[in-house]
RNA sequence: CGGGGCGUAGCGCAGCCAGGUAGCGCACCUGCUUUGGGAGCAGGAUGUCGGAGGUUCAAAUCCUCUCGCCCCGACCA
């Protein structure tokens, strides 16, 4: 019998390859670096594209399209972005079959592109705020490449905001980071933490660039989220301004936020386990499979009727459907629903019919109950919530179990020689120390919390006085 | 860009050192028996051995060049 997945405890990288290849989320493109994403992870990034947008519609943003292709001139408008980005850019230069005046670059982010627009759709404070968001690709040139982690193009959603001061354009950068907070909590039953970037970590361009982070299970972080006030920069650089009611000329504020199909690997590392992939039930493509058991040819009739009549009467949403192949008998079948990670599946056999009952068979826990056939359906809504809650949980539990604070250098070391996790610890706030701190123990500053007491202390490496402790962690 | 590994059937690999009819497992096709946790038996189909050049009576195997991918580092959502 062959094994499919390589234990986590084994080699977690290969296990996270493993599941993403053979949940058939993704497979590997002709292209280095590129992907193709399968209906099963497609599926998951579509229930996550739907969530979101659905948040962003209601907090009064509005969906458009810019294109793919930048010219050169406007990447280098802005000295940071062009800095940051140009190292992993891809550049167009012939087109038609000649050499191109004029360079186009593959959008790495869309920035320049958009506010080149705003310049002419921004006059007045009546025009502000201006709320936009886009779904797009992205293509990132980096040397090396993980399944949805880090591929050369990638999906995303990107908000670009408007805003008449910079007030405002805090407060849609914090709103912003609360509805990725609360995406990740309550859809993919991932905790995150949330804070601000480092200078060094920053994105390029940006005033300041909060941040959702989250814990994964082979102790490392994964940056899931990101929202920028990028304060007046691309308004300077791009000669965006507006009259204001007082007749003045004032610069715009700017925000720009983002989340990609990363996501997708932080939602396998959250939740799957050595059995494969484990969806979380509110983005799971498909929420229920039934399995039919049977023996004669008799028991498969019966079986397979009611198997039907029973997922006629649950809502399509679910999008269930009666495995009823032959070629593969239901032991098989459990085993590659579960490396799918669908979250629940009803086993219907001749004992249950005779009982009037089905089994259900949960994924996260891999426990099985026994209900009355007439009441399944409200059953699996019953269960689907109990996994959802129970995943969060189980994952928040794992986070707290591997959440430590360092008080000594040695200590902090050492939390990093042997293993990994979150390390809280205090940080006198300059960048050469961070870099050191990060050659000694590749740890790098994932964020700086904003709420929550200051509690004076000296730096971990530094020994200079410190406000609060940061968060470190070793990153994807 | 530095270090390592690998290109042989759809997938995973052996064969290469010591040149001589291209092999194994899984998957696939047919049949029978099976079916409540990855079924068994029998039969069958499947190959420009990554590419180019060279050595040789003869090259998957030896030599030269080349292309590609994966993994580990630095960079990054």
């Amino acid at each position: 019998m062959a094994r499919v997945i390589t234990p986590r405890k084994e080699d977690y990288a290969q296990w996270y390859v493993d599941v993403v290849l053979n949940a058939e989320l993704a497979d590997y493109a002709p292209v280095k670096g590129c992907m193709v994403i399968r209906p099963n992870g497609y599926g998951i990034w579509e229930n996550m594209q739907r969530a979101l947008d659905q948040m962003f519609k209601d907090t009064g943003h509005s969906n458009a399209y810019f294109p793919l292709l930048i010219p050169e001139s406007f990447m280098k408008r802005e000295a940071e972005h062009i800095e940051g980005f140009s190292p992993e850019c891809a550049v167009v230069t012939i087109g038609g079959g000649k050499k191109l005046e004029e360079p186009l670059y593959l959008r790495p982010t869309s920035e320049t592109i958009i506010w080149s627009m705003y310049r002419k759709w921004i006059q007045s404070y009546r025009d502000l705020p201006l709320l936009l968001n886009q779904w797009a690709n992205i293509v990132r040139w980096e040397m090396r490449t993980r399944l949805f982690l880090r591929t050369t193009e990638f999906l995303w959603q990107e908000g670009h905001t408007a805003h008449a001061t910079h007030k405002e354009a805090e407060q849609e950068a914090l709103l912003i980071l609360d509805v990725y907070r609360r995406f990740a909590e309550e859809y993919m039953a991932m905790p995150v933490l949330i804070g601000r970037k480092t200078e060094k970590e920053k994105f390029p361009g940006a005033l300041i660039t909060y941040c959702i982070e989250a814990l994964m299970q082979d102790g490392k972080s994964l940056q899931a989220g990101t929202s920028h006030d990028l304060g007046q920069n691309f308004a300077k650089a791009f000669d965006v301004t507006y009259l204001s009611k007082e007749g003045t000329q004032e610069l715009v504020w700017a925000t720009s936020w983002g989340v990609s199909t990363r996501l997708v690997g932080g939602l396998v590392m959250t939740h799957g386990d050595d059995g494969g992939l484990v969806i979380p039930p509110r983005l799971a493509p498909q929420l229920v499979v039934v399995v039919p058991i049977y023996r004669t040819e008799e028991q498969k009739q019966g079986v397979l009727e009611a198997a039907r009549r029973l997922v006629d009467g649950f809502p399509p949403s679910w999008r269930c459907v009666v495995d009823d192949r032959d070629t593969a008998k239901p032991g098989r079948k459990f085993t590659e629903w579960e490396l799918k990670g669908v979250p629940i599946r009803v086993e219907l056999g001749p004992r249950d019919l005779e009982n009037g009952e089905v089994v259900l068979a949960r994924r996260d826990i891999r426990e099985k109950i026994q209900v009355p056939m007439d009441r399944a359906a409200e059953e699996i809504e019953l269960l689907a919530e109990r996994i959802q809650k129970n995943l969060f949980e189980s994952a928040k539990k794992f986070r707290d179990e591997h959440t430590y604070v360092a008080h000594t250098w040695g200590e902090f070391e050492e939390l990093f020689k042997t293993g990994s996790g979150f390390v809280w610890a205090h940080w006198c706030g300059d960048s050469t120390v961070e870099e050191e701190i990060k050659e000694k123990t590749k740890a790098t500053i994932r964020l700086i919390p904003m709420e929550g007491e200051e509690e004076p202390g000296s730096c971990i490496f530094s020994g200079r006085p410190s406000t609060r402790r940061v968060l470190f962690a070793k990153a994807y």
